[in-house]
DNA sequence: ATGCCTGCAAAATCTTTGCAGTAGA
DNA sequence: TCTACTGCAAAGATTTTGCAGGCAT
């Protein structure tokens, strides 16, 4: 099933960029499988910082520019946890996430927002825009900040 | 009404400073008056470029700090709308909004996302977080754009 | 008077861009 | 071969911080 997410994704990068009459390169590669490899939300700094320790000659830019490619190609989704960057993660079709996440220590949990399908359906209605993402974001302190009383 | 907002803003500021023994300067009340005063939704560049016309000598890091300060005395909201930069907008006690952005132009519709009261409250007894705060947003392409078919 | 607050400028982040060489298709 | 792509470094953009003086309480 991981490696079905990574035959899916792949095939979708494929297909994006010979459309354009883009590359796929070793660098695109190697930044998709290690970044579908990757656990919840990544900025570009920490996944450049991951690249780096398996590869020493990875840019930096070149890890910014690609995680737009992926972002346009449906690959990936640009997420604004309001720590202050930008973070992002696998678009995986059909897998809609909504986060909580505590203002205190960042600590972030995920949940499904499906219910906000029908919201989507009707504003697109209505305003007649096409809707193609969305962020659903919850901020509040978790249990443990909540007890060890900081602030 | 506009003026009982300022009023209960004013106050909320000066019950905060007084609380944890801050001050309330003239900056403070000048930048409360003026945030107050705009509508939708500023970035910190933006007011500060629209205060400077109003005090040449108001200071860029006044601003900054400032804003930061309406947001932790509950005066102002942080939104990410998806083009890079943090807006701020007034938080006016029991009304919270949603938003639908063009990713095309940057248009911005608000909407009521009340219904999403109940989802966090569920959020909040399923995972004990007690919820400050919520981010609704949806991206697409607004009627215009889709339209002039740019892309 | 005390010490919080301000403006300034420098620093710190985070991200993008220009360029010369490299390498996909 | 042709031109998109890469790494590097520099530039940009945005926000934060250090500091000396000013001002609210």
């Amino acid at each position: 099933m991981k490696k079905r997410m990574q035959t899916l994704a792949k095939k979708r990068l494929i297909d994006f960029l010979s459309d354009r009459k883009l590359r796929l390169t070793s660098q695109r590669d190697f930044i998709l499988k290690h970044f579908l490899d990757t656990e919840g939300q990544l900025t570009a700094e920490e996944l450049y910082e991951l690249l780096k320790k398996r590869d020493e000659t990875i840019g930096h830019a070149t890890v910014y520019r690609t995680l737009r490619l992926f972002v346009n190609a449906g690959i990936a989704r640009e997420l604004h946890l309001g720590d202050g960057s930008v973070r992002y993660e696998a678009d995986i079709e059909g897998i809609r996430k909504g986060y909580l996440v505590c203002s205190e220590c960042g600590k972030r949990v995920e949940f499904s927002d499906d219910e906000m399908d029908s919201l989507g359906k009707r504003l697109s209605k209505e305003h007649g825009f096409s809707i193609d993402n969305r962020s659903v974001v919850f901020f509040g302190i978790c249990p443990d900040c909540q007890q060890n009383g900081m602030r």
